[in-house]
DNA sequence: TATCATTTGTTCGTATGTATC
DNA sequence: CGATACATACGAACAAATGAT
């Protein structure tokens, strides 16, 4: 039986002692917590009061929870992919996604068209509700099992004159290939923001609890600056991390917008 | 009164009524909910069974609840920062910080030493437990009141020889100077994490529940393409988004690493 | 295959504490 | 000060998932 005599909730002394555990090494990554019962036995308390202990650590991310089984302390382990963010080419021109080749498709693409947000209007210099190609593709990696959302949005007025207004489903690199054909200079802004995630991205995704989700925006601008393509990924934080490279540029640096 | 008659948890139930509510515009952003003894009225349900419900759209990060007041319908804003993660030099090699000016410092940084831990020792190409200088900054814009943590860690190693060694607390860009100056040539990679943030973070950093942390890790490489400085940066991500520039490359793309 | 013990999930009831206005 | 609202705590019962018998 451990002593709880600390200020603040009861739940929370409960919960503080069992993260103290935790991180003295008592109870290691991947083990199993005491159950609910014994944790009323340990420290004294009722059930709700440990449920909400409980609660409270994985809210925290630090135990995660079976029903039926236990709970178990969460490995705070590195990423299982780290996804880079750049663009090459080759010599012909050809384009190259960073880790493409390790991303499948679960299942074949399917464009439909849609409209803009705010949101993403904003990204691409649209008002609201214009036309736009949309295409939604649902990626695993082999290797770690990690799943992320892909969503490529492409104006009407973009995609007119060329073969995506044919085939919006084609790759982005493809993409990338088809609008320097047409005579672009490309280049790519790229805008991460984290959030927890919507109920249905926390099941396409597979994500446990309290697993944020990171949310990239990649737009591809041509020649004049203007945005063409906007395309979205959507990783769980748990499993996924991205790198960036950077070098110095010659201009001095643009104001942060208020 | 609102029926409630679907599958799942009674509780899941109402949580899904109330977001439908919110959703379709019932309770605007901002905008207070019902009480608990309201939708105890208006559900026909218990009190356990509204807090839990409550409890769900929290951690949804859609609402937001304050004691003794109410809970709020929690505006999905635009981020009141875009962080620019770049690195500019103006012609007399001085280094400029993508939006620097925005930050202010809180306090005066104290620097310290410490020792490299399994993933900063990574980052760095160093084991663990490898000596550290290492300096703590709180910021805060003043236009929004976000709040960020700032850390710099430089090795024994690399201060040796320069001021870095009797100035540990020396800003970044001042950093990036003196190594120029040293004869590096400097270029810097970026990793980007998020996760639920430990509660001494969520204090620090004044972040309302729900709310992931975006995490930065900042490699500044020399000529040798060894690791010079690891800088982090941790900050609220109901706030802040990082924004990126990318141009291609002329190289074919690495692998991810599994 | 079926049953049972264990463990977490859900739901009710009730009482009291504490922050806000 | 009182009224309202959320927070905490206890007790009790049944449901559902899991794993072993």
């Amino acid at each position: 039986m451990t002593e709880i005599q600390r200020p603040g909730a009861l739940y929370q002394q409960v919960a503080a002692a069992i993260r103290e555990a935790i991180l003295s090494g008592e109870f290691e990554p991947g083990a199993p917590l005491p159950s609910e019962a014994q944790l009323i036995e340990r420290y004294q308390v009722s059930r709700p009061t440990v449920r909400n202990a409980v609660a409270a650590l994985r809210a925290e991310g630090l135990i995660e929870v079976h029903h039926g089984k236990g709970s178990f302390v969460r490995s705070d382990g590195q990423p299982a992919v780290t996804i880079e963010r750049r663009v090459s080419h080759t010599r012909d021109g050809k384009f190259v996604m960073p880790s493409g080749s390790v991303w499948n498709e679960v299942e074949e693409p399917t464009p439909y068209r849609s409209r803009t947000t705010k949101g993403t209007g904003q990204l691409l210099s649209l008002g609201e509700e214009e036309a736009l190609f949309t295409c939604d593709r649902l990626l695993t990696d082999a290797a770690s099992g990690t799943r992320a959302m892909h969503r490529t949005l492409i104006p009407f007025e973009v995609a007119r004159g060329t073969t995506l207004a044919e085939a919006p489903n084609t790759p982005p690199a493809s993409a990338y290939e088809i609008l320097t054909q047409a005579g672009h200079k490309l280049w790519w802004s790229e805008t991460v923001r984290a959030r927890m995630p919507l109920p249905d991205e926390r099941a396409a995704l597979q994500l446990p609890d309290a697993t944020p989700v990171l949310h990239l925006s990649r737009v591809t601008h041509g020649t004049d600056d203007h945005p063409l393509i906007l395309e979205e990924l959507r990783v769980g934080a748990d499993r996924a991390e991205l790198a960036y490279r950077i070098t110095a540029d010659k201009e001095p640096a643009r104001r942060t917008r208020a």
